[in-house]
RNA sequence: GUGGCCGUAGCUCAAUUGGUUAGAGCGUCGGACUGUGGCUCCGAAGGCUGAGGGUUCAAGUCCCUUCGGUCACCCCA
């Protein structure tokens, strides 16, 4: 065959795919006891909402954006978020005339165009919430424990967060000007790299793995130490309501995320199983993004966690995720003549909300059999002339043998009080 | 976009210093006396050795290019 899945992107097959559904079905669930309600976005947006949302110097949007013209002409890209995406509706639908705050999830492909590598894709799969509408800073705790919480309920052990808090505009300006001033001094003793990040984004000096570099900067501003009064006072709040929850976390001043969109209040999870691409999920707050985009001002926080980060986590840790497949009957056509009644019974069977399958390959009763238990049949279900004439069905257990004759139009009802009834194994 | 490693049947891997029809295990399908699984045994199907060039009497084995995988950087979920 010469057609593979594209660079970066992957088939989830069904044993893979059966985790990814236990692991949003979890999601979901843990969301709506929060408050959350689902939305969908569309796939694709107009280019510039990501490239004025996300930020025109940012890496997403200088390099990795999946952009195509489409053929009215329209520049179009592929979402390579959710939040930008969901502030547009946001303004779209008036939802600031909901009652307040509106707190919705997601969930869903993004694309972006990066070399793959291990925990990252071309195309991935991201869960998310935003909640929209307030700035108080106990949804900033709340969004934070949700993180932790889901992660946590689906088996994730260990882990770190990390907290941070990006200012305003306000102060972030007049911190930038420090820290600018702060590296100008030193630029000679950085590496080429920081110099660059020096002129595009002097924030991202403190990204640099180089030692040289993180001996300099480890002597900058913070920016935590720059808040103005209102941004310190959120800040103090998040964190008082964190430590009120009992969770711990990690104050990391370097953690800046990259998104322009943030404000105050950033978070991360970290996982140590993850490779170099260690976070399972991030966020923060964007009290500006609404008015970037063109929108009347409304404060929001979000987090969005990547679901093949977080199986990878859940699964080093864990060893298992839930979500086999089971099951129930496996219906044996004694032969050719009776096909038709197996089928039937399938159906009847299937009537019963029982897992049914049966044998489309003119299989011999030693190949059905075989095939109930390759499988996993708990049951299976003898149609044949004899068992016919006499309106019974054989049933065996194929755990421990048994066999047992029922009435044909009973077998149902009767196979399903013992598999429903009956503690599995 | 940059760099390291890798690329043989569906999967995991073999294939003497380049040498003749590329093998095995698992899996798939079938069979082992007439209506019954899990163990065992037998058989079959399934590879243009990622692709394209080159070197050579001869290439899965060497060289180049390209595509893909993988890991790391950049950055992020």
């Amino acid at each position: 065959m010469r057609f593979k899945a594209p660079k970066g992107t992957y088939d989830v097959l069904p044993e893979k795919a059966e985790k990814w559904e236990f692991l949003e079905e979890a999601a979901r669930s843990i969301f709506k006891i929060y408050g959350y309600r689902p939305i969908e976005t569309p796939i694709f947006e107009a280019t510039e909402l990501f490239a004025r949302g996300i930020g025109e110097a940012t890496d997403i949007v200088q390099k990795e954006m999946y952009t195509f013209t489409d053929k009215g002409g329209r520049s179009i890209t592929l979402r390579p978020e959710g939040t930008a995406p969901i502030v547009r509706a946001h303004e779209e639908h008036g939802m600031s005339q909901w009652p307040q705050p509106v707190k919705l999830y997601y969930a869903g492909s993004m694309f972006r165009y990066e070399r793959p590598q291990a925990g990252r894709y071309r195309q991935f799969y991201q869960l998310g919430v935003e909640a929209l509408g307030s700035n108080d800073p106990a949804l900033d705790a709340e969004v934070i424990i949700l993180l932790l919480e889901y992660c946590r309920s689906v088996g994730v052990k260990e882990m770190d967060l990390l907290i941070s808090s990006m200012g305003c505009s306000e102060c972030r300006s007049s911190y930038i000007e420090a820290l600018k001033d702060f590296a100008r001094e030193r630029i000679s003793k950085l590496c080429p790299d920081c110099a660059r990040r020096f002129e595009v984004n002097p924030l991202r000096l403190f990204d640099c793995k180089n030692p040289a570099c993180g001996e300099v900067l480890a002597g900058a501003p913070k920016m935590i130490d720059y808040l103005c009064d209102g941004c310190r006072v959120h800040f103090e709040s998040v964190k008082g309501h964190l430590g009120k929850a009992g969770v711990g976390y990690k104050i990391d001043p370097t953690l800046v995320r990259g998104l322009d969109y943030y404000t105050r209040t950033t978070f991360e999870v970290q996982s140590g199983y993850l490779g170099a691409q260690n976070a399972i999920g991030g966020g923060g707050r964007y009290d500006g993004l609404a008015e970037e985009l063109g929108g009347a001002p409304a404060p929001g926080i979000g987090f969005a966690l990547g679901i093949e980060r977080l199986a990878m986590a859940v699964e080093a840790e864990s060893g298992k995720i839930p979500g086999e497949y089971e099951l129930d009957v496996f219906v044996v056509a004694v032969d050719d003549s009776v096909r038709v009644d197996a089928f039937m019974l399938a159906q009847r069977l299937r009537g019963e909300g029982l897992v049914a399958e049966m044998d489309y390959l003119g299989r011999s009763i030693k190949g059905q059999l075989k095939l109930a238990d390759k499988l996993g049949a708990r049951f299976a279900a003898f149609v044949g002339p004899e068992e016919l004439a006499a309106g019974l069905c054989r049933l065996k257990n194929m755990v421990t043998g048994e066999q047992e004759d029922v009435p044909l139009g009973g077998a149902p009802a009767y196979l399903a009080d013992k598999v429903f009834e009956e503690p599995v194994k």
